[in-house]
DNA sequence: GTGAAAGCGCTAACAG
DNA sequence: CTGTTAGCGCTTTCAC
C-alpha cells in the first residue's frame, strides 16, 4: 500500500479511499491510484483490516459431518447467505464429539469470528458465557444449546414429525410399530422417540424401540430380535436418514412397511418408494444464518426460538398394510 | 493482553511465552501468568498474531457445490487433514460459474490464505499468475488448470473409468451403448466422452451420445429420442453420479442395462443394483491435501500431477443382456 | 530468565 | 479533496 502511494504520488489514506471506494477522491487521482495497484498488482491485505477494524467479516459453523447430506444442505444455504453479506465461512466438523466440537469453536472465537452458527454435539456450552457476553451472536441450529444458555435457536419440529409418522402407520392399520434411533443423548434422537410414544400411547412397547449408533450389525440384530418376537412389529419407524438406509439394508430386501425421518436421494426410486417425514435442511441453514446476520445488523431482541414445520410424503412403504 | 500483563506483573513478552508455550520462562511466574489468563478469560487475539507473522494457517477450498455428495465427501477429508495440521479451512462453492470461482479464489487470496485447494469451474486461471509467483501453494483437484499454469493436480482416471464401463457392457454382449455426459466444457466430461468413444472404436455412433446439463427433461428427451431410432441403444453409460440418478428418473422403473460413472449411497439397494464406475473422493480430498501441505512444509520440487485409479463394481444392472 | 522497543499493513480521527 | 498521526494486538529483535 505505500508502494502504491508513492508510485501514485499520493498519501496511504488516499490508497485506502479508493480501496474501499470511500467517495471523496479526485477522479483523476484515483485513476492514478487504480493504475499503481494494477501496475504493482497489489491487493489488500484482509488481516492487516480486520485487525484494525475489528470485525474478520467471518462467520463460523461447526456441523457434526458435513460428508452427511443432510449437513451438507444446511451448510450450502449458510454458505450462501453468508457470501451474500459479503462475508467468508469457517466450517468444521465435530464428528459427535463434545470435545471437538468445544475445541473447534474455541478456535473460531480465537480467530474473532463475527458470528457463530452450531449444531452441538455436547450438552454443556457453558464455555460460550464469555464470547456471549463479549456480544459475538451464536445460532443453535438442528439441537439446543445445554441448560442455562439462552440463545437462538432453530429447530425443527421432531416430536410432531414422529407423531406424524406413527399416526400415519397406524392409519394404514399397523398397531405394533417399532422405532429404531440413534443414540438417545442426540437431542433429535430423544424429541423423536418422545413424539413416537406419545403418539402410540398405550399400543407403546418397549420391546419395539431400539436407540444406539447406526451400524449394519446392531440394527440387523435388532429387527431380527424384534421380527422373532411371538407378536412382532409390522411396521418400521427409523429416526434419521441414516438408520433408513441401513435399515433397508439390514431387511436385505425383505418387505417391511416403514416410514423414515428425513428425506434421502433416491428414496423415489427404491421398490417400494420410502415414504418420510421430511425436513428441509437448506431452510434450516438458511433461517439460522439469516437470524445471525439480523443480530449482526444490531437486532438486540430477546432469544428466538424457530421451530421448522416437517411434512410426511407418502411413497409407498408406509402405505403398505400389516 | 497488556491486562494480563500488568495483572501477573510482567511484560507483555513474557504473556506472550506462555501462551506460546515459548521455553524459557520461570515455572512460577508462568503459573502466575496463566493464573491471569484465566482470571481475565483472556484468548489470543488470532488476527494480530496473523499480521505479526505472515501467517494465517488457513487453507482456502473452492468446489463446485458442497451439497453434492461427491464435494462433500471431498470436502470431509480436506477438513480432517486442514485440522490435523492445525489450520482451519474456509470453503465455498462456485456453482460451477467461472466469474464466482474466480471471486472466490481472488477474495480467500486477500485474506491470505496459506494455501489453496481448487475444483475450478473455468479453464482460464492466469490470474492465479501473481499468487503463485508470490509462492502460495495451490493444488487443482478433480480438473486440471486453464493452460499455462504449471502447478499440481490430482485427478482420477476419467478415461480409463469410461473405457472399463464400455469394456464391461460389451462383454456383456452390448454393441449400442449410449452415453448421457454433462455439458462438455466440464473437464471431467470431455474426458469421460472420449474414454467411452476410443473404447468403443467403430461402434461409435454420435446419435448415441447426449452432452449436456442434467435436467430431468432434457434427459428424458434425449433418451427417448435414442431409443426411437431404428438401431436404438441396449445400454447406457451414464456420465457422473446426478447424470445416473437422472436417467434412473427419466427411464421411470423402465430397465436399461447401465454402468454410471461416480458411486453413490443406495446405488445397491436399487433393483436391479447399479454397476458404477466407482472414484473415492475422499482419498482425491486426502491426497491434494497432503500434496498441499508438503508444499507448505517446503517441498519446491516440480508440479506433481497424481492420477487416481478408479474401479467398476458390478451390482446387477451393467451385467443385464442386450 | 526477562523486558523494551519496533513494526506487521491497515483504517479512524482529525487537520489542512 | 487530500494528508498526518496514532494505534489495532501481537511477535521479533536485541539488550539486560
Amino acid at each position: 500500500m505505500k508502494d502504491v502511494a508513492s508510485a501514485a504520488g499520493v498519501a496511504l489514506k488516499t490508497v485506502s479511499r479508493v480501496v474501499n471506494g470511500e467517495p471523496g477522491v479526485n477522479p483523476a487521482t484515483a485513476e492514478r491510484v487504480r493504475a499503481a495497484i494494477d501496475r504493482l498488482g497489489y491487493s489488500r491485505n484482509e488481516s492487516a483490516r480486520v485487525l484494525r477494524r475489528g470485525r474478520t467479516s467471518t462467520i463460523g459453523l461447526v456441523i457434526e459431518d458435513v460428508a452427511d447430506p443432510f449437513y451438507s444442505g444446511l451448510s450450502r444455504a449458510v454458505e450462501d447467505v453468508v457470501i451474500g453479506h459479503g462475508c467468508l465461512l469457517l466450517s468444521a466438523s465435530s464428528g459427535e464429539q463434545p470435545g471437538r466440537e468445544r475445541e473447534l469453536v474455541e478456535t473460531f472465537c480465537a480467530r474473532r469470528v463475527d458470528g457463530l452458527i452450531v449444531v452441538p454435539a455436547g450438552d454443556d456450552h457453558a464455555y460460550l458465557g464469555p464470547e456471549l457476553e463479549a456480544g459475538t451472536p451464536v445460532v443453535f441450529a438442528d439441537r439446543p444449546p445445554g441448560p442455562g444458555l439462552d440463545v437462538d435457536t432453530v429447530l425443527c419440529d421432531n416430536a410432531d414429525g414422529a407423531a406424524q409418522a406413527v399416526r400415519h402407520l397406524r392409519g394404514h392399520g399397523h398397531r405394533r410399530i417399532a422405532f429404531l434411533g440413534d443414540q438417545p443423548s442426540i437431542y433429535t434422537a430423544a424429541q423423536r422417540l418422545a413424539g413416537y410414544r406419545k403418539a402410540l400411547g398405550e399400543l407403546f412397547d418397549e420391546r419395539l424401540v431400539s436407540m444406539g449408533v447406526p451400524a449394519l450389525e446392531t440394527v440387523r440384530a435388532d429387527l431380527t430380535r424384534m421380527l422373532a418376537l411371538d407378536d412382532p412389529p409390522t411396521a418400521l419407524f427409523t429416526g434419521n436418514g441414516r438408520l433408513t438406509v441401513t435399515a433397508l439394508r439390514a431387511l436385505g430386501g425383505r418387505p417391511m412397511p416403514l416410514v423414515g425421518f428425513d428425506d434421502f436421494e433416491l428414496a423415489d426410486l427404491l421398490t417400494p418408494g420410502v415414504s418420510v417425514v421430511a425436513q428441509d435442511p437448506a431452510a434450516m441453514g438458511r433461517v439460522a444464518a439469516d437470524l445471525l446476520f439480523r443480530r449482526l445488523h444490531g437486532d438486540g431482541g430477546p432469544a428466538e426460538h424457530v421451530l421448522l414445520p416437517v411434512r410426511l410424503i407418502p411413497r409407498g412403504s408406509g402405505e403398505l398394510p400389516p
